[in-house]
DNA sequence: CTCCGGTTATAACGAGTGTTATAGACGGTT
DNA sequence: AACCGTCTATAACACTCGTTATAACCGGAG
């Protein structure tokens, strides 16, 4: 009675990540966000009731979900083909919205809680970092990497890339996504045997 | 004539800096940012008479001179003591403004140009990232480093540092920097006399 | 003193913000 | 047919935004 209908509130969700990843946070009003979702703004209150602040935090389940979906299934096949497909996922996004687009997490990881309860976007972007951190570990550990390397070196994937997405969007080039790539993947394979 | 006398420019820009830092570009609003810097409405757009773009464009050159100065002065010790005056600088401004202060530059790189020309704010954010990436990179060649690796390994300390702060403003710790720090600090050290 | 340029104070403009309220439309069940 | 819960349309509220205009200050030069 809850699940049939709404195919638009997918719509709006989807839309506020990939807004959001544009504009920022801060600069998406939701407005806007309904008009380009092609939904009436009285909608998004009605699937929305918390205003703003849920639909960043759920923006950010959905960019996290779509990424660790891809993340899952790709690493299968090895850390290095995990890291091209998370790789090329970004790269699509950056190139197909010609540098106006990056990571809707990072965004809004990046503007401050106002007062001094930790907002649940904030929380959802955490949440995000750290399942895509977990399963480059996991697949580093199932592939021969020493078990207590594995960690930082996902912990490295996740950071330089995203800071790389941010890097190609002010340079308005994918060298540094590209620059990126080929250091991560010399590292990984560099870790997947050395002291065995 | 003009110089003598401008202290409280200055100090506007600095405060500039530090907001957008916290609340993203556009959550930081002309007055606050007055306010913050004890500084009148009026003088703003008497200092800055092209408005809030150009105060976002000098708040980032300013925040690229402060790093470019640590970078300059600590790169005469070797690229590893450069990159921990790097990683300290970044360090003290995350756990001085307790997780709520990342980097500015980043947080300006992160919000889209509305129009199809790019706005001189994002140009001087791809222009700090360029100097970073480039005092490294020369660093790192003038310690040893192979020249044909260094501009690649430049570009990923800086990606995966502007990463990792982000992230340690997300989860609220600082392992992300601190375990960046570490995969960085051994890569440089074994760039300087690998294949010599 | 007057004058004057660099600075500041006050007010207002129009537009946009998140949000709420209220009433209407739609579609399937009884 | 009447009913009902889900969804939508419209309007409004109380702001805040960037920006502009205008008038006043205020300290040194003439």
């Amino acid at each position: 009675m809850a699940k049939p209908s709404a195919p638009s509130r997918e719509r709006i969700v989807a839309g506020a990540a990939d807004m959001i990843s544009r504009r920022g946070l801060n600069g998406t009003s939701i407005r806007d966000l309904a008009k380009h979702a092609e939904a009436p703004l009285g909608s998004t209150y009605h699937y929305f009731p918390e205003g703003k602040q849920q639909l960043a935090t759920e923006a950010v389940q959905y960019a996290d979900a779509a990424v660790a979906r891809v993340l899952r299934k790709e690493l299968d096949a090895g850390p290095v083909a995990g890291l091209h497909a998370f790789l090329a996922l970004w790269r699509g996004i950056v190139l197909a919205s010609d540098f106006r687009a990056g990571c809707p997490v990072l965004a809004v990881a990046v503007e401050e809680p106002p007062a001094d309860e930790t907002p649940p976007a904030l929380v959802a972007t955490a949440e995000a970092f750290d399942r895509w951190e977990q399963l480059l570990a996991e697949a580093l550990r199932e592939h021969g990497a020493a078990p207590d390397q594995a960690p930082g070196l996902a912990t490295l994937i996740v950071a330089s890339v995203e800071g790389a997405i941010a890097m190609c969007r002010a340079k308005r080039t994918m060298e540094p996504l590209d620059q990126v790539a080929r250091q991560l993947e010399a590292l990984i394979l560099g870790a997947l045997d050395g002291p065995a």
